[in-house]
RNA sequence: GGCGACGUAGCCAAGUGGUAAGGCAGGGGUCUGCAAAACCCCUAUGCCCCGGUUCGAAUCCGGGCGUCGCCUCCA
């Protein structure tokens, strides 16, 4: 098992700190507007590697927070006129509204900083305790980045290079421009919490530092997240968590790559963000899954409508072949042929894909190769064979990747009978050769969303919104 | 200015030293009342450019060109 470490910046072998379990801190979304596609590539990601350790006999523990308090969501409370609770409730429930639809697990712990302030005030005062971090008189605490020799390494930065004059806010009573805010004073009309140092709010990098080692301790496998947080977000976190603990947090850095849109970053502030929602109920979340899931996590993504229906037409052959053959026997015969073995030895290669620096590309490389097969196996007369591989190799390939649909939305029994019996009228015309009449009805049902295709089992009806 | 990533067929994309996966589109075919679907076959002497290392480079090194990201909230 080979994998990517942001920290180290090379693919090495990974070996579990407690043999056997997985654990897992993945920064989760401040929950201040609608969730963006952007959203959606680290959270279908982890679910695949969540799976994949499953799959491969491991425990996991897997964390992601909702950073629930936070200038953002202040400011968004009072456009909206409502309380900063009733904010972050409201797209919190959209994001996992969103997850559900892309069939992604959830997380075992979803912390939330408003339930960890009496944690993070104890983080806060070992730290002023042991010098690395200082309260002003404005009650506010900020980290001392100068305590921390290697502060900079995750992010190969050094302070004194970076861009003069950006990070220095107004009548700072910082010692150093660096140093970040661990804790921030509220404003009488600001929510606040009670502290040692004044009434305020936790600052954003500190709730990742308490919850990850509150719910995983503080050490664990792997810490995830967009690419655009190494800095300052994790660079900060593992300065605070080493100050602490004296160790560094996390044995992997995992970092995914942007999605872009004409090469240009989708984020919430520059507004160019593809709202996650409409997204979902415009294509198949399950397409929209395998599309993220076409290119490397590391690699930059430049979303395109077309590349996203050229994928969906792609995957569709697959939950087509499961159809055929989802009531397949399990395979009683054991065949020399070439694509019989391949077909037994599927998941091997599946998983090797993920092997590798969770390679998801091959691994549906892996199932179109596998589907061909398939064919193969029907065409040299062992269709039966084929088929029962088609089947279990299909789920488990589902079941590490999540490729299939779920349902389609439910018919009514009416809708259904009525589909069936224009279906027979139109079967009863082909017999008779009344060919108008069987075009005619075909048209219809076209124009009311539905195409038939007759296929050598029979009419197959299609709704142009299954796909 | 500092740091980093990327550049592979018409499009998307895997491949990090051994002779270019996969998907979409396109072409040809099988099947078919027609259509669609499905399936089969074909489609990069070449991986941004120029040098170098090597028996051998898309892969390593050097130098360019182009695009993007971080340094401010960001997945």
């Amino acid at each position: 098992m080979m994998i990517y470490d942001s920290l180290t910046r090379q693919k090495r072998p990974f070996e579990p700190l407690v043999p056997g379990h997985i654990s897992i801190y993945v920064c989760g979304v401040t929950p201040y507007a609608e969730s963006h596609l952007g959203h959606a590539r680290p959270a279908v990601l982890w679910d695949v590697i969540k799976r994949y350790f499953i799959r491969r006999g491991y425990i996991v523990h897997h964390v992601q927070n909702f950073t629930d308090i936070d200038d953002k969501i202040v400011a968004r409370a009072q456009d909206l006129g409502i309380s900063v609770t009733d904010v972050a409730e409201r797209y919190m429930k959209e994001y996992t509204d969103a997850m559900n639809r892309l069939r992604v697990l959830p997380p075992d712990y979803a912390p939330r900083v408003t339930e960890n302030v009496t944690p993070i005030n104890q983080f806060i005062e070992e730290l002023i305790n042991k010098g690395k971090a200082y309260a002003t008189s404005a009650g506010d605490v900020y980290f001392r980045v100068g305590q921390s020799p290697g502060y900079g390494r995750l992010s190969g930065r050094q302070v004194e290079d970076q861009r003069v004059g950006v990070r220095i806010e107004s009548s700072e009573d910082k010692e150093h421009p660096a140093d970040f805010a661990l804790w921030k004073s509220s404003g009488a009309d600001e929510p606040g919490f009670p502290s040692p140092w004044g009434r305020g709010r936790p600052g954003w990098h500190i709730e990742c530092s308490v919850m990850a080692s509150r719910y995983l301790g503080p050490q664990f496998d792997f810490h995830g997240g967009g690419i655009d947080l190494i800095f300052p977000h994790h660079e900060n976190e593992l300065a605070q968590s080493e100050a602490y603990w004296g160790v560094s947090p996390a044995r992997c850095w995992v970092h995914n790559g942007l999605i872009t849109q004409g090469s240009i970053k989708m984020s919430k502030s520059l507004g160019n963000g593809i709202s996650l929602r409409e997204l979902l109920d415009r294509v198949s979340p399950m397409a929209l899954r395998t599309y993220l899931l076409s290119v490397h996590y590391r690699s930059p993504l430049d979303f395109s409508q077309d590349a996203l229906e050229d994928w969906s037409r792609g995957i569709v052959r697959v939950w087509d072949m499961y159809e055929r053959v989802k009531d397949a026997g399990s395979p009683s015969e054991r065949l020399d042929q070439p694509w019989a073995k391949r077909l037994e030895s599927f998941e091997e290669r599946l998983l090797a894909a993920l092997d590798d620096d969770f390679n998801t590309a091959r691994a549906l490389a892996e199932i179109y190769e596998m589907v061909r097969d398939v064919h193969q196996g029907e065409a040299s007369g062992h269709a039966e064979t084929a088929h029962g591989w088609a089947r279990i190799n299909i789920l488990k390939a589902d079941q590490v990747l999540g490729i299939l649909p779920w349902p389609a939305t439910p018919r009514s029994l009416e809708h259904d009978k009525l589909l069936a019996a224009l279906l027979s009228w139109r079967q009863e015309a082909r017999l008779e050769k009344d060919f108008k009449i069987a075009d005619r009805i075909r048209v219809v049902l076209s124009q009311a969303g539905w195409t038939i295709e007759d296929t050598p089992r029979g009419p197959r009806v299609v709704a142009k919104e299954d796909v």
